[in-house]
DNA sequence: AGCGATATAGTTGCATGCGATATAATCAAG
DNA sequence: CTTGATTATATCGCATGCAACTATATCGCT
């Protein structure tokens, strides 16, 4: 391979409009900037909305599920759910039965924004204006991505 | 609107399996962590290839170009181009046309970098093994996606 | 020239997000 | 029963990412 054809192919694969992961990251940074004047009247950051999503469909869990569902690190996931304990929002005690485990549970105030968060989305579908169509193919494509990732992720 | 009407609008609202934003959210989040050992070995975060990629095509710009081009915030990208003047990636210096204004432009070692970045997403591409038509799928989404968005957030 | 408005970067404070490492509890093999 | 391996969280250091605010330079209007 020659020092020209090295030139060549950065030309064609190192141009930001080519870059498949660059839009991506785009707009989850943007998605991120319009959710948040959404979330702070509720005392709430993003990722601290996608734990009370959990903890609202299956009551309570433990910090591997949390961690599992949500695709992130130990890293993250721990002081996130310290800083949402500190904030009243969900409980953190040793399962007895299993003392390395954490079960983090609702709080009654925890519980209550369920009241106030299930508009968010809905006004936030209709500010982006997807039609359900689109919606649709982008929860498709973007699931089908992480399905994918996940198992290169994981080796 | 009853309670009951609130509670049933929240069961659909609110499962994480139909939130659009969270597997873009996932994605991102697990893309991240794919290219992060492939960036390692060249001394990069993924937001400093990026800077990288509009440099390598535009050969100097300022600071905010570069904000544009990411859609970044001006509190992300100073700090971040600082650590790439540290790195000895970039230079930044004023505009002598116009003093508010910093010129970032690649150092010989920035220009380097590009001989052995071309492969980062040729490697990428096929460890994810998509084929033409999903990656073209996935691109054109999600590029009109932020173009959508990018709108919204400028108010 | 003078001055208020605008444009461009920088600064501060806070919340992620992750790799590497540490700690404690449970499991498993003998 | 004991001891090494495994599992579940926690901690630490670093790099983002953003809102709110600040400082400086340029522009526009008179």
């Amino acid at each position: 391979m020659t020092g020209r054809a090295h030139r060549d192919g950065a030309s064609e694969w190192l141009r930001l409009d080519r870059q498949v992961c660059f839009p991506l990251y785009a707009a989850t940074n943007l998605m991120q900037r319009l959710y948040r004047p959404l979330l702070a009247p509720l005392g709430l950051t993003y990722s601290q909305y996608l734990v009370l999503l959990v903890l609202w469909e299956r009551g309570r869990t433990h910090v591997g599920e949390l961690r599992d569902c949500l695709y992130l690190d130990a890293g993250t996931i721990t002081p996130l759910l310290k800083r949402m304990e500190q904030g009243g929002l969900v409980t953190r005690r040793r399962d007895s039965k299993d003392e390395r485990r954490v079960i983090i549970a609702l709080t009654p105030h925890g519980t209550a924004l369920r009241e106030q968060a299930w508009r968010i989305p809905e006004a936030l579908a209709a500010r982006i204006g997807f039609d359900a169509a689109e919606g649709a193919q982008l929860h498709d494509v973007t699931t089908s991505l992480v399905e994918r990732l996940q198992v290169l992720v994981k080796q």
